[in-house]
DNA sequence: GCTATCACG
DNA sequence: ACGTACGTGATAGCC
């Protein structure tokens, strides 16, 4: 007998969605409802072998009960986010799979599927019914048999309901269901019943008096309470039956034989899976060869591999001459504590192995070959294996970083493992797969080995796919003149490192503990009781309850007690003045003092930050153990720790900072002639815009006139809301509103610049940046009000920061390329996004300064010139 | 492992 | 009626 499979979708989506955690996509699209879904369907179909399968959906409008019953379904909290942008997608996986969808205007799901299934009836076609709500239960019949899912941490179990199942669960026949409803109600879909009977006593009515009717005909049977309950309840009964009831004759089109093929797996469906990500889905689906190579792969592209671990001195020595002639190698280093303890490497589709016992020292024939300009190499991080090598072994020849590949292609993955990328793009990963499978010949104490073998092979492979991938979206210059070039310059800036004031640093933790103990001492008292101040927590509980304050801000936990609040609450309080300091002390001490005292390299004495190059969504550097690019400088406490960054005897510091580069770029890439002839005359920005857009004379501007004025212009960048600029501004929105409007009349190329890339964007999924650098922006699209608005202000911004970032990055290549080809001994060690620091013997600065102003300056032609301002000194606060 | 806070551009 | 300026990283407290 033909089997149909129709498929309560909305149902099964939303219990997928609660039974999954969150998964998202590469390009954050949460999936895991998607994943959830098609993980039931794939089993369901698996388990039952349907010939046809049809899909049934509810639609946002009205349904008839609606219009019957206003309360209907009323008190239902509208779907989360995250779930209702995953709806079209399984939409458009069903349509892709083939798979026929139903829905129509004012009837939900149910009722779709019970015509569905009342066709089937008549036409004696074994109906099967996936579904995750019990309501369903009445469509069971002779032909149709309802599938109750219910899925419990990832794992889909199915319970079946033909009429005879129905019975003896609860006692009543399918077309009974309905009545119990009628009279327990549905909390779910706001369905009232009747007042005080529930599920045992509605079962226990309706089994003997099988229907509401009768048992209305029959009240008189009944005694106290139930009497009086179900006198009450006789309309919300009739009521609650009829919306219970599901509509067997829904006006549909349907013809059982256009819901032909079960499953199609075209290569669109292909696509929409590896775009999403959901690679464990596509390995369920057989995808034809061409589909699966339809971005020219096999599904493991390194089946035939060759893996070799090396064992003697020989052997290595004849890996370095086939590398040698081979004049290509891949290589992944196995890096920890700044050591390479290993070293994968692939020839085409011959994998080796070298252990650490043949790396410390570096062999001279492995020296030969990694500072060989003729050998070209495709690795995966290797920054870190340049720091290791740094001031022993040159590496030349450094032809493709696949991680910086991969976070061109979409900079908001979250992982950039071998494996992660090898599952996006071929659908399996073989660096797991290893894991499992035990092969003899590496049980010994290479446990690495295979793996980095692995990981080592798997680079050619994701090199020519996405090598492609860069020059398709235009991002060839990005990567081969600025980022992969950029990787040594980090390295070096990171080999490098700065020097600190050991000593200094330490008298200055040591004067900020006496001043925290002080403080602590005071606030005490002056709360009559001691507790943690560094717990928000407890210092909400004392300020906003032992002494009464008026708390102004919530927080998810609590009482908020950032500074703005302490702030507002300043003069109301004595020891909110005193917990500011503490805070501010505080702070400083233990992330600045005993924070970088901690990092302090033993071996030269100076900090070795570590410089991110795949980390921000926007294309700027990020620093981390120890963050460098957040040294206080906005308080003169904070500032005095500049004090402490020096350079070493003999040596400057050299500091050039671009000014005011977002603004520029700003002005360029919107065009706004007004907004480019202010850069043009060279005066200061912030005052010339409160000049132009108060219309008063430039020497007129007050300070505070000034101040506002930078507000609006930062304000800008970020994509600005009146709410908040007014806020900022410590003004009224409305003012903050008009102030707006005339910047935006004024520089009108800003404001059809800022509708411009939001439709953009909205277009597109993606924005791009002056060197095509890309971020997509899933959330514009989103149904959610302040996602959308989030996803608009992100389009607005991330050209600006990410061009600067650009360029910045353009003439840290320049620059770092224009020292070593002057055969100077200055070094480039710090990045503050819009700011270089080199550290320079002091004989070397004019020319330093000359090399560093040319190349920021020129790194790029825009429309407004680009300026940097340059300081030296023989600390950090001293380059101001 | 998450939240709140605060340091930077 | 709601939320409300972009991008980072480190620390401390707390579950």
């Amino acid at each position: 007998m033909e089997k149909l499979l129709i498929i309560d979708a909305n149902s099964l989506i939303n219990r997928a969605f609660y039974a999954v955690r969150f998964l998202s996509a590469p390009d954050k699209t949460p999936t895991n409802a998607v994943y959830g879904f098609l993980m039931t369907l794939l089993k369901i179909i698996a388990d039952y072998n349907p010939d046809h399968i049809v899909a049934a959906f509810d639609l946002k409008s009205p349904t008839f009960r609606h219009k019957m019953y206003d309360g209907y379904k009323a008190q239902r909290k509208p779907m989360p986010d995250d779930l209702a942008v995953q709806m079209p997608i399984v939409k458009e996986i069903l349509d892709a799979a083939g798979i026929l969808r139903l829905e129509k205007e004012g009837f939900e799901a149910d009722d779709i599927i019970g015509t569905v299934s009342r066709i089937c009836e008549e036409k004696q076609v074994q109906c099967l019914i996936a579904t995750g709500d019990k309501d369903d239960l009445q469509l069971a019949g002779d032909y149709t048999t309802i599938l109750l899912t219910t899925t419990r941490s990832g794992v889909t179990d199915t319970q079946e309901y033909t009429p005879k199942e129905v019975f003896e669960r609860y006692g009543v026949t399918p077309e009974e269901f309905i009545d119990v409803k009628a009279l327990m109600g549905d909390p779910s879909d706001n369905i009232p019943g009747v007042s005080g009977i529930g599920e045992k006593t509605a079962l226990a009515l309706i089994a003997k008096y099988k229907s509401v009717e009768n048992l209305y005909e029959h009240l008189d049977e009944l005694t106290g309470a139930q009497l009086k309950k179900l006198s009450e309840g006789k309309a919300s009964a009739d009521l609650s039956k009829k919306l219970a009831t599901i509509d067997k004759n829904v006006p549909i089109d349907f013809d059982i034989n256009s819901a032909k093929p079960a499953i199609n797996e075209s290569t669109e469906l292909y696509s929409i899976l590896s775009r999403l990500g959901l690679s464990s889905i596509i390995k369920r689906l057989n995808f034809s060869k061409n589909d699966t190579a339809a971005s020219d792969n096999a599904k493991n592209p390194i089946e035939n591999a060759v893996k070799t671990v090396i064992k003697t001195s020989d052997e290595l020595n004849s890996l370095c001459d086939k590398i040698n002639t081979a004049k290509k190698v891949s290589l992944i280093f196995n890096t920890a504590n700044g050591i390479i303890c290993g070293i994968g490497a692939a020839i085409g589709s011959e994998g080796f192995y070298i252990g650490g016992e043949f790396l410390c020292p570096v062999p001279d024939c492995l020296i030969s070959v990694l500072s060989n300009p003729e050998i070209k190499k495709y690795g995966f991080n290797i920054k870190d294996a340049l720091v290791c090598l740094y001031g022993t072994t040159p590496v030349k020849g450094l032809c493709y970083d696949l991680a910086i590949a991969a976070y061109l292609i979409n900079p908001a993955r979250t992982a950039y493992s071998i494996g992660a990328l090898c599952l996006e793009y071929f659908g399996c990963d073989p660096t797991s797969d290893n894991k499992s499978s035990q092969i003899s010949i590496f049980d010994d104490d290479s446990s690495d080995a295979e793996d980095f073998i692995t990981q080592a092979l798997l680079i050619f492979p994701l090199y020519e796919l996405t090598k492609n991938q860069l020059k398709d979206a235009g991002q060839e210059s990005l990567y081969y003149d600025v980022e992969l070039p950029l990787v040594t310059v980090l390295a070096d800036m990171q080999a490098a490192g700065m020097y600190i004031d050991k000593d200094r640093l330490s008298e200055f933790g040591e004067m900020l503990g006496r001043r925290i103990d002080e403080l602590t001492e005071e606030i005490y008292s002056l709360c009559g009781e001691t507790f943690n101040i560094n717990s928000p927590k407890q210092l909400g509980e004392i300020l906003f309850e032992r002494l009464g304050l008026k708390p102004a801000k919530k927080t998810k936990t609590g009482y908020a007690t950032g500074a703005e609040v302490l702030e507002n609450l300043s003069g109301k309080h004595p020891v909110i003045e005193k917990i500011l300091e503490y805070r501010q002390n505080a702070k400083l001490k233990s992330t600045y003092c005993d924070g970088l005292y901690q990092v302090i390299s033993p071996d030269d004495g100076r900090i070795h930050s570590v410089f991110n190059q795949t980390v921000t969504v926007t294309g700027r550097i990020s620093s981390s153990e120890p963050n460098m690019q957040n040294i206080p400088t906005r308080t003169q406490l904070g500032r005095e720790l500049r004090k402490m960054f020096v350079a070493p005897e003999g040596m400057v510091l050299v500091d050039a900072d671009y000014s005011q580069i977002e603004l520029r770029v700003l002005a360029a890439i919107a065009d706004d002639e007004q907004m480019k002839n202010a850069f043009k005359t060279g005066a200061d920005i912030h005052t010339e815009t409160a000049a132009q857009v108060l219309k008063i004379p430039f020497e007129a501007v007050t300070k505070e006139q000034r101040s506002s004025a930078k507000s609006v212009n930062f304000g800008i960048v970020y994509g600005i809301g009146e709410f908040s600029l007014a806020k900022e501004l410590k003004t009224s929105v409305k003012e903050a509103r008009d102030y707006i409007n005339s910047y935006l009349s004024h520089y009108s190329g800003v404001r059809d610049y800022m509708e411009r890339i939001k439709a953009q964007a909205k277009n597109d999924g993606y924005v791009t940046t002056i060197m095509n650098r890309k971020r997509y922006i899933p959330e514009i699209k989103s149904p959610n009000y302040s996602t959308r608005q989030f996803g608009e202000r992100v389009a607005l911004n991330t050209p600006i920061q990410g061009s600067a970032a650009d360029i910045i990055k353009l003439a840290m290549v320049k620059v770092h390329s224009r020292l070593k080809e002057s055969g100077l001994k200055a070094r480039l060690i710090l990045q503050v996004h819009d700011e270089l620091i080199i550290e320079s013997p002091k004989n070397e600065e004019e020319q330093v300064k000359s090399i560093l102003s040319q190349e920021m300056e020129n790194a790029v032609s825009l429309s407004v010139p680009l300026v940097v301002d340059m300081s030296s000194g023989r600390s950090w606060y001293d380059c101001k």
